[in-house]
DNA sequence: CGACAAAATGACAACATTGTCATTTCTCGT
DNA sequence: ACGAGAAATGACAATGTTGTCATTTTGTCG
């Protein structure tokens, strides 16, 4: 393969030159540039990256972990695409920052000494920094490298790493708030289990959001702890529901941990004769498109930003953003998803909403 | 960050000592060996991959194209997940290999510029090889590498170019073998479009495969050009299966030409009152599991085999497979998909099978 | 114990590029 | 036409590694 040299000897000008040629700089007379151009072209030169990083110590790559695809591939049922969209997220930055990609997918994002040794072959490449995805809001325990910025996506350490994450809360927040606009009083919520980080943070958020809009808890009931991959779980839901609707004064409005487990519950609904939205109105979080494609009745949804989160990580770890006071002020970065609306949430007529809530 | 001198000064020993135990040679002392990774342990020195690769131009690098990831996140309706399934392939096999992958998605694999311009990135990382990975199967026109080997994957060029394709042909064969083994005699093959190499195939294996079975093709109507992310094509199926139904004698079974299809052919089914597999039997392909899961009814269906491809088009690029007669004979490589049993196949007894065909 | 082969180690060049700094070539204003 | 300053170009070192070949050390056998 041809060298500076070849090149150079071609045009008739030293190897500095071309060099200037194949970076774009700015002193090199148009002529000069135009005859180099014609040698590259010629010889089909290709610079040569390796010799080039040993210079410059700039790869213009930027390592990522993630499990993405492999788990869409092996591991469909549990966890959707959701990592797919952070990747997708960070690919799009990379690009417009005119960085490669490198991603390693080794299917266990857990095994620390797994990761290690990804992290070291970064290293070895000299990558300008590394992304770690998680497919799920999470607490992690990664073994942190020494020389290599790292930025956490859809997870955290307590150690102050940067990280993107969903704000869990705050989509919570935006789902009462749209039914509490739409008239509802009486809103239940279905939610994920305890165990899970972002289970908690939207349960909090709702109890939190329902308050401030003047709810009762009574009027609020919060059924929590599901797992819609789980026929066992499935069937604990459906009898926690027949039970919810069987009150006296049952919700106009139920909001679920995830689409899929909305999906679930509008199916229930909808044996036991409730129709939706018509007598229940639904919420579900996650705004997974690749689910709901399938619905038939286009689910009202809050959106798990993940390309946004792709795109933020990338961000933080290229632009590095200076702490602006203290210096773990900008460590954590919430990334807030929006309320999707489609058609199944029902306006009460505000008659009905009080008429009920009185 | 730490080199060989550093590591070689406090081991004790030369440079190349150093280079010996990291590239794991076999002609160092226990002693010496252990010396030097306690050196490099302490140091935390990682081999400079730049100045590797200068001396070895072994870079230990795959190349992909690939718009999945693009396309998944963009485009869910019409790509699924078949490209994610062929990369998941691909990283697999490179990682058996030892091999780092680098996928470039620039979401546009149809643009030759793009495509070069990716070609020469690769190229300059003195990549081993590239994969590029077509979302269907379908012919494509890329600038070749010069140096560069290039492995095709669900596609073809028409200028030898190696590749690995799926065998449609063998696998709608499958599907009707498995049909016929269950008493069926009446079968309509309900197919993608003429435009798609994959809907040709399946038709002319379909057509051929009864023809085998000894089936007329009265028996064996075709019904092909539909699309089923397309709500005016499902109503043109919609109308064609109403009119196949109204038949003196019709069909016992259906192939459709995807798993979509196939879903909303079942759909369709249930509308006008006919039980799957009671009244009509189903078979799909693709075997898209991010779709089935979705579905009430398992689908008995033909597998895609998109991760072995992405294997094998690994595994050809790598060990380069000598032609062994003739210079083309191994350029093209069908992976051959299986049948995937499930409950939308009903086996007719005997008696009736015949009795309707007689 | 000495000789000789084998094993272990080392010295040094080569790889392809860019950074530094020096040198040459223009461009103007007089 | 000349000189000053700017623009364009070039010479050469330096980067961190591995390949080649030379040298030293170790082991073995008579």
């Amino acid at each position: 393969m041809a060298t500076v040299f070849d090149v150079a000897k071609l045009a008739g000008v030293s190897i500095k030159t071309v060099s200037r040629v194949v970076n774009d700089e700015p002193t090199v007379k148009p002529a000069t540039r135009h005859r180099v151009q014609q040698a590259i072209e010629k010889l089909d030169y290709r610079p040569h990256s390796g010799a080039r990083l040993m210079r410059s110590s700039k790869s213009g790559i930027v390592g990522m972990i993630s499990d993405a695809v492999s788990s869409a591939v092996e591991d469909p049922l549990n966890a959707g695409l959701s990592g797919i969209h952070i990747v997708r997220g960070v690919q799009e930055a990379c690009r417009e920052a005119g960085k490669i990609l490198m991603i390693a997918d080794e299917g266990a994002v857990d095994d620390r000494a797994g990761v290690a040794k990804l992290l070291r072959t970064f290293e070895s490449h000299r990558v300008e920094g590394v992304i770690y995805a998680a497919p799920f809001h999470r607490q992690v325990a990664l073994p942190l490298p020494k020389g290599l910025p790292l930025v956490l996506a859809n997870c955290f350490d307590g150690l102050g790493t940067p990280c993107v994450l969903p704000d869990d809360a705050g989509g919570q927040a935006l789902a009462v708030e749209h039914l509490v606009a739409a008239g509802h009083r009486k809103i239940a919520y279905v939610g994920l289990g305890e165990e899970l980080v972002a289970g908690r943070l939207r349960r909090d958020a709702f109890r939190r959001a329902c308050r401030e809009a003047g709810l009762s808890e009574t009027a609020t009931p919060i059924l929590i702890g599901f797992d819609a991959t789980s026929e066992i779980s499935l069937e604990d839901l459906r009898k926690s529901l027949a039970q919810l609707f069987k009150r006296t004064s049952p919700p106009t409005a139920v909001c679920f941990g995830n689409d899929l487990m909305a999906m679930r519950g509008i199916e229930m609904f909808e044996r036991i004769g409730l129709s939706v939205p018509g007598d229940i109105s639904v919420v579900g979080y996650d705004n997974d498109e690749n689910l709901l494609r399938y619905l038939k009745r286009p689910l009202t949804t809050v959106t798990l930003p993940y390309r946004e989160m792709g795109r933020a990580a990338v961000d933080t770890l290229l632009h590095r953003r200076e702490p602006i006071d203290g210096r773990a002020s900008a460590a954590s970065q919430l990334i807030r998803g929006e309320l999707v609306e489609r058609s199944s949430v029902q306006a009460l007529t505000p008659q009905r909403a009080t008429g009920q809530a009185t």
